[in-house]
DNA sequence: ATAAACTTTCAATTATTTCTGAAACTTCAG
DNA sequence: CTGAAGTTTCAGAAATAATTGAAAGTTTAT
């Protein structure tokens, strides 16, 4: 295969991905594309190689932005701003981790405290099926929120060997 | 707050939840209903509590089959069919992780596969940046593959316990 | 075999999300 | 200042996804 066709078959297997998991097509693909391109690209660089507007072009960088997943560069004597981002995949998905996690679990996990206090008698079945529920999602989200903030901090090196370790260990 | 506004919040919420992980709003409503469902519902409890067509009722109850969170009982003697769903949120989990690996990791992984063989002359930048980003990303979605196999195996109080005393240790 | 009870399907409609493109805005060199 | 180069915004258009509801299909009791 040649480059041309498979960077064409990479974006676009980075997009219907991306979508699978609620984000934008094309801001996974514009992903996809600074994800694969040696230089950092101009706006007028990714709509033309997606053939995607300016608006749209616009609108996503700046979603990928707050993602922090894409950087705007300044290029010292160029009017132009330039995108660049990580590459390292690693980083990349602890920095989704990240945000995921604080735009969804940190947001649930109010919520499900406010829950977990619903008046009425534990004798209920209605009452305990719902407590019950309720408290397991609730333990479940806290224990899980401890062990991506640890995941958010580690590196990847010693993340994978610890995994390995452990679960190397478990299936002797 | 009361059994009925609480019930109502927790649906609501689920539903946010799921559709931005790609989940039919719809489906994750459902889902919620039944998780605090103390008896198993029928279609018709299930149109009439959500507001929603029979159509829609029965199209998503199947997606959640399809997905193995939720079962069909039979209750001897009646005619309709009952809908019962999980309740374990680490059986969940485990099942989510499961079917979204099988639907997506396994299918990404020969496409990467595929690209990491692009023609061309490694000196060529373009062509390194391609292959470098892509091995990159491979090399971690085996591992991600290997560590997911193991934890649809694990249980959860080995799971956990498990991370914490892992993540406790590296922390001092 | 019939018909009531129930489930499934799917074409048409409705709702939601995404995208476009032109206008407004900003920045900067001369 | 002025205007060219570039960026941002956003109302309307287009594309996509979800939903309805009625007809077709299935099952079961008699």
């Amino acid at each position: 295969m040649q480059l041309a066709e498979a960077k064409a078959q990479f974006i676009a297997n980075w997009g219907r991905f991306g979508s699978n998991w609620g984000i934008n097509r094309t801001m996974a693909q514009i992903h996809a594309l600074l994800l694969v391109s040696p230089d950092n690209l101009s706006a007028d660089e990714v709509m033309e190689q997606l053939n995607i507007s300016r608006g749209n072009a616009n609108m996503n960088l700046r979603e990928l932005m707050d993602w922090g997943l894409v950087q705007k560069v300044i290029v010292p004597g160029e009017r132009k701003e330039f995108f660049n981002a990580e590459k390292d995949i690693w980083k990349v998905a602890r920095q989704i981790v990240k945000e995921r996690k604080k735009r969804e679990l940190d947001l649930m996990i109010p919520v499900l405290k406010e829950l977990s206090e619903v008046e009425g008698d534990k004798r209920d079945k209605a009452v305990k099926t719902f407590t019950d529920t309720i408290q397991n999602i609730r333990r479940f989200s806290e224990q899980a929120d401890k062990t991506l903030d640890t995941m958010i901090k580690a590196d990847e090196h010693w993340f994978w060997s610890s995994l390995i370790k452990l679960f190397g260990a478990k299936r002797d």
